[in-house]
RNA sequence: GUCGGGAUAACACAGAGGCUAUGUGGCGGACUGCAGAUCCGCAUACGGGAGUUCAAAUCUCCCUCCCGACCCCA
């Protein structure tokens, strides 16, 4: 058994077999920050933050850098708007970033390169281009990548040059010699932000920086390159030009693009005006719901955004974490002997990483959750379940949700509450013996305003904190 | 135009030749003083048309419609 990834360098599945055995790797292309990343954001960096925890779960010793693009025109012009130098600005959005990061339980990555931080290696490869024949400097001391001089052009979109520019919306603009060339390094306009160079005072293109820094940091070759599948073209084809035009070599093994986010149909974007910010979001829907709701769809297909399905994930996510909190509450009362669960709870843990194996398939192996969730909401109704047993299937869905992150952190036991709590439930057991259900009553209702949800059952009452 | 991905019940979303998909919502039951949780059951499916096959939601071909990429984008 081994894990599937979908590559998008050839299209198929392919089994994933890292250059170096047990490491991996890994590249994630992350946001210009020139705003707040909104909920199209959230879902690349969910994505990928699942598929890094879960290598790791698989045992892989693994390397995840995630780049920041602070140095561009948009950043340079929402400055000049506002009067500020474009690296306080995009300093401001790297900040606000993680905090938003924080609200989706994102793992930290390894390194989070940053353009203006990589002057040197950038400024580096792109005399490493022209050397090598593939760039040229123009009038304006900028730098051009020529594609004229690729032999296989568009291996990642599968197309040819020719369809491209019927299109009829490339341009020969500046001093391009094939429309389809790109800046690798553009000279400065007076008053913006720029570096020395051989070429003279100017800034990064955009596709460099990502070659450079890999390069710089993880080497010539890589194994997983990731991001939103809008990056294919040009942004990540231009990437392995340029990055094979100096090393000769294949930059990324994988190749791995998630699906995008849609409003309405339509594709979740700053310049169409439809996103949401993941801060404002954040503000009525918890992380596990936010992670529930993108998880549950393989993270290549596209994806319906709107509030309500966000309120369907988390009423979908409550059933699992009642289960849940409910194992956590029969691991202290429930019974002891019972059942050995040892043969179910391995069958679980197969199918769940069947699943995951298969290209990070997320829901189906949200599927086992909700599997694993009736049959022992069953044994646990019939008491067949042992206490031991329901501690273990708490610490199999801990384990599962190292990687998946959609249960709630049990909180530590307040042991002054648990106290508190007893005698409540004691004294409302009294009250419905002598039928006094106003009082009982009373007390559920005040304990659901302070937060606590009283659910009585046959056998005692259970608590817990909403 | 070229290239890629889609169309699955009310909704969302898996599956990929035969095996009860799953969840939310709905309806009906069990439990219950009530509420909630939980369990059991029910209903509504694989865009259309041909074909291959003993068997197709799944494979092949054709058609219709949707989304994305080709300027910036996760």
């Amino acid at each position: 058994m081994s894990i599937v990834i979908k590559n998008t360098l050839t299209g198929k599945k392919e089994k994933f077999v890292p250059l170096e055995e047990g490491k991996v790797k890994m590249y994630v292309c992350g946001v210009t920050v020139y705003d707040d990343i909104h909920m199209g954001h959230a879902r690349s960096m969910i994505v990928f933050d699942t598929i890094v925890r879960y290598l790791r779960y698989r045992g892989y010793d693994v390397v995840h850098h995630t780049n920041f693009t602070d140095v561009d025109d948009k950043i340079i012009n929402r400055a000049a708007e506002e009067g500020i130098d474009a690296l306080e600005l995009s300093a401001r959005y790297i900040r606000h970033y993680f905090e938003d990061a924080e609200k989706l339980g994102i793992n930290k990555a390894d390194y989070y390169p940053k353009a203006s931080e990589e002057m040197p290696a950038i400024i580096k490869m792109v005399e490493e281009i022209i050397d090598s024949g593939f760039g040229y400097v123009t009038e304006d001391g900028s730098v051009y990548f020529s594609v004229d001089k690729v032999k296989d052009y568009g291996r990642l979109t599968n197309q040819k040059i020719e369809d491209m520019e019927s299109s009829g919306r490339v341009v020969l603009d500046g001093n391009k010699k094939n429309p389809m060339d790109f800046a690798i390094w553009k000279s400065a306009k007076p008053g913006e932000i720029s570096w020395k160079s051989p070429w003279g005072e100017g800034r990064p293109g955009w596709h460099i920086e990502c070659s450079a820094m890999i390069r710089e940091h993880l080497g010539d070759e890589i194994d997983i390159h990731g991001g939103g599948n809008d990056l294919v073209f040009p942004h990540h084809e231009n990437e392995i030009l340029q990055t094979e035009a100096v090393t000769g070599k294949p930059l990324s093994k994988y190749w791995m693009h998630n699906g995008m986010l849609q409003v309405q149909g339509e594709k979740m974007s700053k310049s169409m005006g439809n996103f949401f910010r993941v801060r404002d979001v954040a503000e009525k829907y918890d992380k596990h719901a936010i992670r529930f709701y993108f998880l549950n769809t393989h993270y290549t297909s596209p994806l319906l955004y709107s509030e309500e399905m966000l309120e369907d994930a988390k009423n979908s996510l409550e059933r699992l974490v009642n289960n849940y909190t409910d194992l956590g509450a029969y691991m202290k009362q429930g019974p002891d002997g019972g059942e050995d669960v040892s043969d179910a709870v391995e069958k679980y843990r197969e199918n769940f990483i069947a699943a995951m194996d298969d290209d990070f398939n997320t829901r189906a192996a949200i599927e086992v959750l909700f599997q694993l969730a009736r049959t022992t909401n069953k044994s646990m109704a019939e008491k067949t379940l042992s206490k031991e047993g329901a501690g273990i299937y708490v610490s199999l869905l801990d384990e599962f949700n190292r990687v998946l992150g959609i249960y709630p952190e049990i909180s530590d036991d307040d042991g002054t509450l648990d106290s508190v709590m007893e005698i409540l439930i004691d004294l409302r057991a009294e009250l419905r013996e002598r039928k006094a259900y106003d009082l009982s009553d009373l007390i559920r209702d005040r304990l659901g305003e302070a937060g606590i949800r009283l659910e009585d059952s046959g056998d005692g009452a259970k608590w817990k904190r909403i």
